[in-house]
DNA sequence: CGTAGAATTGAACACTCTCAATTAGCGTGG
DNA sequence: CCACGCTAATTGAGAGTGTTCAATTCTACG
């Protein structure tokens, strides 16, 4: 297992094995439910407005979430990243598309098997509103950033957000490109450059390869994020 | 009663009375659960970060939601209006702020209540994911107004919505100020004045004083709002 | 009616975008 | 292992959309 983060099953409600009724569900359910699958770079795993038959879990890889313009304008909502759930939806239709980033191996389950598993079990209830609920936080901090933010607070605040959830040993390993983090943040790819090429000459990050990040001084990040 | 959504209780899974446990339960608690309160135009409802005790109806009046930056710019993500449920976490606290934009009354219920219901009533569980799930659709769609649309765009979108949630024989008659739907849209209120004048001068909506607009042509909006 | 806040309108500016050229990085195949 | 080639990323210059600052007009209400 390559991260701790991908022992959690995909609606879990406790944190000890077998010991919860609903782990022990999918324990015993295990075979039936929860398969794997991969995703080759670029490759869509689900269309907006497609039926929601699955609920997935990055394995490995990474997957971006995104709605469209009719002129192809794109907006990234969501990266997601190993051990986060994606895909999840209170109706019938997925509302943004799916994509992997880069080659991505998901755990997927039937949307209809945890909607039974919650229409009996409540603790099973509780954990979908409260994954949605998380969601919804982000989608709300993302808003302010979107409506608000200067050029160079969103990549701030990205990078930050980043070096939360991926950095190892010091290092950050981003798995988009500058156009997908420009989509993410409401700028464009050349906008996002200039920001970190501006940050690196601060002295406030450093590369190995542009996708290969250190964070040297992330207080002054933090101020910058506003 | 003013608006007929008004009589739908904050968490019904059927329309008819008395024939939903849900209902019933409600019926039963509702002189200890279920309570008025006004708010005077500006009044903080409750403030970013504060404990999430109640959940809110709006019965008459009109709320914004929002997040601010430390020097004060500012992020609305929603407005609600009469008939809307806001305010309900899955987490303790709330997220945005709240304010009346003009005098205000709500009906509120006490959050415990309805943790206590839902854990109970797996029917309350399932409506409690879906309201918080109808946030998430709204803030999606926002994320991509504010990270991807023109000003003109911005503004057709927002008239569209409101016309869709408050228009009455015809007439949209706005709660809010320029400055609000401009924090809501991630614009100045100079820039969504200068939108409007345009689509005035263009035809497609009619003012009578600021806030009473008429729309004259919603398909034309609807091919500006991209 | 008179007044104060709200809205409109104008002009200049600034931040980000667009278009373009160059450089860097990486996977592939020799 | 290195060279090649392609995509990604950087950097520059100029343009444009939206902002800022300011003045005027409107309009709700007392």
């Amino acid at each position: 297992m390559l991260t701790p983060s991908l022992s959690t099953p995909i609606v879990g409600t406790k944190a000890g094995p077998a010991t919860s009724p609903v782990v022990d569900q999918f324990g015993a359910m295990a075979g039936l439910i929860a398969s794997e699958f991969s995703y080759r770079k670029d490759e869509e795993i689900y269309g907006e407005q497609e039926p929601a038959e699955y609920v997935y879990q990055v394995i490995s890889g990474a997957v971006r979430s995104y709605k469209l313009l009719s002129d192809g304008r794109r907006q990234i909502g969501a990266f997601h990243l190993p051990g986060d759930v994606f895909g999840l939806e209170s109706g019938t239709t997925h509302r943004l598309a799916a994509e992997a980033i880069i080659d991505t191996t998901v755990r997927l389950v039937k949307r209809r098997t945890l909607e039974q598993a919650a229409s009996v079990d409540v603790q099973v209830a509780r954990k979908l509103w409260a994954m949605t609920a998380g969601e919804l936080r982000h989608a709300e901090d993302h808003m302010l950033l979107l409506g608000r933010k200067t050029a160079i607070e969103r990549v701030a605040t990205f990078l930050l957000e980043m070096d939360r959830r991926l950095t190892v040993a010091g290092m950050m390993a981003l798995p988009m490109c500058r156009r997908d983090i420009g989509d993410y943040l409401g700028l464009t790819l050349e906008t996002v450059s200039r920001a970190l090429s501006q940050l690196h000459s601060q002295g406030v990050l450093g590369f190995s390869g542009a996708r290969q990040i250190v964070l040297r001084n992330r207080q002054r990040l933090h101020n910058m994020d506003a």
